[in-house]
RNA sequence: GCCGGGGUGGCGGAACUGGCAGACGCAUCGGACUUAAAAUCCGAAGUCCCCACAAGGGACGUGCGGGUUCGAUUCCCGCCCCCGGCACCA
């Protein structure tokens, strides 16, 4: 018998699938479709085994769906823009391009080597500008429906390098490179209006079912939709007159407009805050009578380290303007203050202090003395300004509200936003934490964003037909001055569309997002040359059916590829408002407690341990160790286990298949089957039952590979009371089953533990399947069914409580009827001796007659 | 602080809608095979207690404390801890 050896089983087939194009698509409207996709790689060097695990979950999905009759796509490809290939272009001289194809061609060999079967005809690189050709066409319709526009936001900037850093380039507030601390630059950059679609993006969230609701919580948290009012205070120096029109107010620097959600405790606004970035400031700042140290003290506020404000870490300090506003509701004037905590990116920029029910303004009014107004009372609470520690936020009924005291907070909330509205003073409004996507980088290694800049015309969009803007070569990177392309004047210096008079290129590239965030578009149709997708290619694939992929993506990537699926319908590309109907985020792979990294040094990487074990066993290793979603502790051990068993499997396949691969076998339902047969048939039947349901729809795949190992144990022990199979070779007179019935029980079994196991173990499965005389290769035999009343237990073992404990357990026929079980129970001698004599209060039986309950005296 | 997920043997994990807690695997121990070992095959095993031992029996046991129920890992209330997200967001 020949001993398992996978790495030449593995070579074989991986060849075969290469050379029979085994999984290369095409469109098929006789077959239910089914796009499978894991996020695409980023080509970083090689992939260890937490990167691939990912790729394994969808490959077992992929070849189930196959089996199961599905026209299944399943593509790759790279995501291959991005900052690690410059940096290594800074430190080692390589160029971007060369390096990232370098490490594409590794991972690629990779993914081969571990089984994972790719429609490779269909591979994209978002490098190559037949990829990024179409980010700039996308980029172009964005711009002509205003989703792309510009304006002047601050960049991370390195006075030492004298360059612009992207996030991930700041460590601990100090540059990657030379660790000067990083300072921040106002650059004109393009943004892509998604806030346009926030509403959209929250509510459809209730179409995603299929989603895990971790995933949908932070992307909801993210949007950070608020109802609200906006209400305009009136400065003081303007309360003796009447107002003017609301539309002049509003833009008119005479007032103040504030956002709440909380309009209903507006009586007890006492104060108004200013960001300190606020219009009205500088103006404050020169009427006041010390003009010099009015913006000493905003100064201090705004050299504050802005990502220290944003997040709250700066104590709260503020002081006062001088100046007044009449709260509108009230007709009271409140002090004009200037904090570091109102920040000018969210709201208006300026808000209502109610110390009385906001802890930060409670606290900001107890540091400065200012005045605290209750003006809303919980229930069975009476409260007072004097002596409460902390501010009372949330329900209750409003006090010392003037005409709308008595109603309940939300009531209030409601009559007063309406009030405002029709006294000109306000509205209800939406605020989003959400804000437009900020795409300019000042990097080499991108999509070159694709507009000029004419001295007559302006800013031009370069027009379809002169796409791509292909990014220029650059021998060397410095890493130093501005964006790499502007020191390129070839690139740089160009001619306006429009006149052909002398303009200036655009020299930012876009965020590495947009790539991703329209490539599972690109995969249904990606050759093609006229477009970014044919729409009825989309039409026939879309939506992508299972995404896999890390938790890590949960916000930006797959929000903005929401945000560009709507775009791609709104362009009537698609009908599709949604890219992903299902969504499984994978867990990482842990080595002693820690990421794999490389700088940990704790990497595993997946040709070491194919090597050993084979593609086979290191996948399903990966797949039995814990569900999908949870992150898993890589172990040696544990993979041997894998190994073990997949040996198992094949030493019992291999001993039988002479027995069980040739032709003439009857079907084991037209045979009459001894009872060690009939169990064995029902153990397969309920097997196949288990595994099928739990790879779909649940994706257990843990507990699929459990049932099979049950099935193995029970074919070991089947053969060794039969003297047959991988066990009679250690005895003396090797059996040889003559019986057609275990023959054919036998065959059953073995014939749908290969099927089910090939998309965990493929290569290993296909050889077995060959081996037991089958000449179309697995995926042709389609997935194993099962039959329900087979698989249905003849006898059943139910247990009887007493009081609550199994005490006995009687082994009964299936479908006994309750009356029956009740008696049967009441007679058992077991039962009988724990009643001892006692009188029965009741008995009952589960549903199913799963279990039999009976309640005595206690005594 | 708000939101989401979780806490089960020595370890990874099972348990579909309230019905035998610990499937399956790892590690461990024992047996068979072997000159021996490895490999393989077969078997044991939650904790504690009773019994000289075994057979057998009992109590306890799914983070903690209550509750509902004939019956709770599962449902409800109140806590503790861990992981993740958001957060001076008005």
């Amino acid at each position: 018998m020949p001993e398992y050896r996978p790495q030449s089983i593995e070579q074989k087939w991986q060849e075969r699938w290469r050379s029979g194009r085994a999984f290369e698509v095409t469109e098929d409207p006789g077959k239910p479709k089914f796009y499978c996709l894991e996020m695409f790689a980023y080509p970083s060097g090689h992939a260890h085994v937490g990167h691939v695990r990912n790729y394994m979950i969808g490959d077992v999905v992929a070849r189930m769906k196959r089996m199961r009759g599905f026209n299944v796509l399943h593509p790759f490809g790279w995501d291959a823009f991005g900052l690690p290939a410059e940096n290594a272009a800074i430190k080692n001289g390589t160029h971007p391009e060369t390096w990232t194809l370098e490490n594409i061609a590794h991972m690629k060999g990779q993914l081969q080597r571990l089984g994972i079967s790719y429609a490779w005809e269909r591979e994209i690189a978002t490098c190559l500008p037949e990829y990024y050709k179409w980010n700039q066409w996308i980029f172009l319709k964005m711009l002509e429906r205003d989703l792309a526009y510009r304006k002047r936001s601050s960049v991370n900037w390195c006075p030492s390098c004298n360059t612009v850093l992207a996030n991930e380039q700041v460590v601990n507030g100090g540059c990657w490179r030379c660790g000067t601390t990083v300072t921040t630059r106002e650059l004109e950059q393009w943004f892509f209006r998604i806030t346009q679609y926030a509403d959209e993006l929250l509510d459809d969230m209730t179409q995603l079912g299929e989603w895990p609701d971790k995933v949908l919580t932070m992307q909801s948290n993210w949007v950070g939709r608020s109802q609200g009012a906006r209400v305009t205070f009136a400065l003081e120096s303007n309360a003796g007159r009447a107002l003017p029109p609301p539309q002049q107010r509003a833009s008119g620097s005479d007032a103040i407009e504030v956002f709440t959600t909380r309009i209903d405790t507006i009586y007890g606004a006492t104060f108004i805050v200013l960001a300190p970035e606020h219009p009205l400031v500088q103006r404050f700042a020169g009427e006041s009578p010390d003009p010099a140290a009015f913006r000493a003290k905003v100064a201090k506020f705004t050299s504050q380290d802005r990502s220290a404000r944003l997040t709250g870490e700066v104590e709260k300090e503020g002081f006062d303007t001088g100046r007044r506003a009449i709260n509108p509701f009230t007709n009271e004037p409140v002090p004009i203050w200037v904090a570091n905590f109102v920040l000018m990116e969210y709201g208006t920029g300026a808000v209502m202090g109610v110390p009385g029910h906001d802890q930060r303004d409670f606290e900001f009014a107890r540091k400065y003395g200012l005045p605290i107004t209750i003006v809303v009372q919980p229930d069975g609470e009476t409260l007072s300004a004097e002596t409460m520690t902390e501010a009372k936020p949330g329900a209750g009924r409003l006090v010392a509200s003037g005409e709308f005291s008595g109603l309940d907070w939300e009531e209030g909330n409601r009559r007063m936003t309406e009030a405002a509205r029709q006294r000109g003073i306000g509205h209800g409004t939406v605020q989003y934490r959400l804000k437009d996507w900020g795409i300019s980088r000042q990097r080499y290694w991108g999509t070159p964003i694709p507009v000029v800049y004419c001295e007559t015309h302006g800013l031009v969009g370069v027009p379809y037909d002169q796409l791509p803007v292909e990014l220029p070569k650059i021998a060397a990177f410095s890493g130093r001055g501005d964006s790499p392309l502007a020191q390129i004047p070839e690139f740089v210096n160009t001619t306006c569309p429009e006149c052909g008079g002398p303009a200036r290129r655009e020299t930012d590239t876009m965020d590495t997002f947009v790539d991703s965030s329209w490539y599972f578009f690109r995969f249904c149709d990606p050759r093609n040359a006229d477009l970014p997708f044919d729409p009825e290619h989309v039409g026939y694939w879309g939506p992508v059916d299972f995404y896999s992929g890390g938790v890590e993506h949960a916000i930006l990537h797959l929000i903005y590829s929401r945000f560009f699926t709507r775009v791609f319908r709104d362009l009537g590309m698609t009908h599709l408002s949604e890219p992903f109907a299902r969504l499984l985020t994978q867990g990482m792979v842990l080595k002693s407690g820690q990421v794999m990294s490389k700088s940990k040094g704790n990497v595993v990487d997946p040709d070491d341990m194919i090597q050993k074990y084979g593609a086979d066993a290191l996948r399903l290793y990966v797949m039995f160790v814990a569900p999908p979603e949870k992150e898993i502790e890589w172990t040696d051990a544990g993979l041997e286990g894998s190994f073990r068993f997949l040996a198992r499997v094949w030493r019992l396949a291999d001993s039988l298949c002479d027995t069980i691969g040739g032709h003439g076998i009857p079907a084991p339902s037209a045979v009459a089957l001894n009872d060690e047969e009939r169990a064995l048939r029902r153990k397969t039947h309920q097997t196949i039952k288990r595994v099928t349901i739990d790879l779909d729809p649940r994706v257990h795949l843990n507990t699929a590979v459990s049932a099979m190992m049950e099935l193995v144990n029970e074919l070991y022990a089947f053969c060794s009371h039969t003297r047959c199979g991988p066990v009679s070779e250690d005895s003396d007179n090797v059996g040889v089953v003559e019986r057609p019935a275990t023959i054919a029980v036998l065959k059953e079994a073995v014939e749908a533990l290969v099927r089910m196991l090939s998309p965990f173990a493929p290569h290993m499965a296909e050889e077995l399947w060959e081996s037991l005389g089958h000449r179309d290769g697995i995926t042709a035999a389609g997935w194993p069914e099962y039959d329900e009343t087979v698989a249905k237990a003849e006898e059943i073992v139910v247990p009887v409580q007493i009081n609550g404990k199994v005490r006995a357990r009687i082994t009964v026929p299936a479908d006994t009827p309750e009356d029956d079980l009740r008696t049967m129970v009441l007679a058992d001698a077991q039962v009988r001796s724990h009643l001892d004599g006692r009188a029965v209060q009741k008995i009952m039986v589960a549903p199913n007659g799963r279990l039999v309950s009976i309640v005595v005296q206690h005594g």
